[in-house]
DNA sequence: TTTAATTTTTAGACAAATCTAAAAATTTGT
DNA sequence: ACAAATTTTTAGATTTGTCTAAAAATTAAA
C-alpha cells in the first residue's frame, strides 16, 4: 500500500459519511487538493485492487477490505494527535499536518505501545472517536451545549454565532476549539449553567449555551 | 527534499567517514540496497541541486549544505530511536526500521518537544550521538572494556570473539549489543572488574573484558 | 425534450525513481 | 604496459502519480 493509495482510502472514508451511494469524483478531488483526472485513474487502479468498488461516472465506495484500512490509518492519525496534544505540548490546531505525516508509519507494535502509553484514549483531541484495535468506531454526536444535562462533558467543536463580542466572550472564558467542557451545575429556571474549562470554574447564559457546539462519544 | 534524496544524503553522510576523497557509487549502491546506475542518475541530481559534490568516477562528497542536511535527519533518527526504547518498550535492535522511517518527518517543533521529552539525550540506544539542534556531533570512541577506569560507562557495541561459549557466557550476564555497562570496581592484579548491567552487579575476568568493545561520548 | 451546463473519463505528456543491458573509464595483475 | 577485471556511466524502459486538454456521459434548465 503506497503513501497515495492510502490517501485516498482516507478521503473516500472520510467522505462517504456525507455520500450514501458512491463518493463522487469531484468530491475526492476537492478533499485531495487534487484534479479529477488523477482522481479517476487512482480510484480505478484501487478497484482494481478490489480496496473498492467503482463504476463509471458512479463513484467510489470502500470495500471491506479497503474500510478496515482506511480506519487504520484513522486510527493512527488520532493516537498520533493525541500523543501531540498529551505528551508534546501542541495545541489542538497545530496538529494535523503532522499527524497526516504520523499516520503513514508502519509498525503495529508501535500503536500499541503508543495507544497504551496515552492511557487508551476514546477521542482525540478534537472530539473524534479513535477507533479501537479491531477497527470499531464509537459514534459521536455533535449537540448544543445548552442541552448538556448536569456532569455531561464534550469538546468544543464548534459555535454558531461568530460576532466578534461573542467570540471575545468566549475568550474570556478560555473556551476554544478543542477545549473539554464540563457541566457542573445547571440552573432549572433559566437555563444557565456553571462550567468547568481547564480546571476553572464560572457560569455562562442560556443564551451563550445555545451557540456553542460539543461532540460526546455515546456510551 | 524527497524522501529519497534524503536517504541517499544520509548514506553517503554515514559513508564519508571511511572514505578520505569521495564515496565509490558502489558503496552507496551497497547501503542503499540500489543498483550502481540509480546512483549514478541521483548523485548527478544531488549534485545539481549542489547538496553534494560530484565529478564522474571520483565519488560523492556532501557540501556544507547536504551535510547540514544529512546531520538532521540523524538528529532525527536517534532521537526516535531513543524515544522509542525509552518511552514505547522497544529493545535496542527492534528500533531501526521503524526510526528509519520516522526519521523523514517534517517539522521543527516536533523534534524540538521530543527532545526535551527525552531529557536531551547525548546518545541513541545503540551508543551513537545525537546531533545537537545546531549540527553538532559529539565524538564517541569505540574501546574495549578492559580498558575502562573504575566509574567510567559505555554502550555494549560488539565483540571479539564470536565462539559461542563465549556467547553463552554473555547471555548468561545478560551483556547484549545496546546494554549500557558501568564499571563499579576493577582489580589491580589479575585486570577483572565488577559490572552494572540492568541493576545487577557480576564479576568478569580480564580475558573477557578483552573481548568486548564499548562505545563512550568523549567528555 | 432538446439544449446547456456540469461532471467524469480518456488520451497523451511529464517528472521522479528505479531497473537492465551495454558502453566507457579506471584499476589491477602479470 | 597492456590485457583483464572491476567500477561507473549511459541509454532506454518501466512504474507511480500527477497534470492539461479534449471527449464522453450525466444532470439541469428552459
Amino acid at each position: 500500500m503506497t503513501l497515495s493509495e492510502e490517501n485516498y482510502l482516507k478521503a473516500v472514508y472520510n467522505l462517504q459519511k456525507h455520500y450514501k451511494k458512491g463518493v463522487p469524483t469531484n468530491a475526492i478531488a476537492e478533499e485531495m487538493e487534487t484534479k479529477a483526472s488523477s482522481v479517476s485513474d487512482m480510484i480505478k487502479r484501487l478497484a482494481e485492487k478490489e480496496l473498492l468498488f467503482y463504476k463509471k461516472y458512479q463513484g467510489a465506495k470502500l470495500s471491506e477490505t479497503g474500510e478496515k484500512h482506511a480506519v487504520k490509518v484513522v486510527r493512527k492519525h488520532r493516537l498520533w494527535e493525541t500523543f501531540l496534544v498529551e505528551k508534546l505540548n501542541f495545541s489542538w490546531d497545530e496538529v494535523h499536518d503532522i499527524a497526516e505525516q504520523l499516520e503513514h508509519i508502519e509498525s503495529e507494535k508501535l500503536i500499541k505501545e503508543l495507544d497504551k502509553l496515552l492511557g487508551y484514549p476514546k477521542t482525540d483531541p478534537h472530539g473524534d472517536p479513535i477507533p479501537d484495535e479491531d477497527g470499531n468506531v464509537v459514534k459521536v454526536e455533535k449537540r448544543m451545549l445548552a442541552e448538556f444535562k448536569k456532569g455531561e462533558q464534550g469538546v468544543c467543536v464548534g459555535v454558531n454565532d461568530s460576532s466578534s463580542s461573542f467570540l471575545q466572550y468566549l475568550d474570556k472564558h478560555q473556551i476554544a476549539l478543542g477545549k473539554v467542557i464540563t457541566v457542573k451545575d445547571k440552573e432549572e429556571f433559566d437555563g444557565s449553567m456553571q462550567l468547568e474549562v481547564d480546571h476553572r470554574e464560572f457560569n455562562i447564559s442560556n443564551l451563550a449555551a445555545n451557540n456553542i457546539y460539543l461532540k460526546t462519544v455515546n456510551s
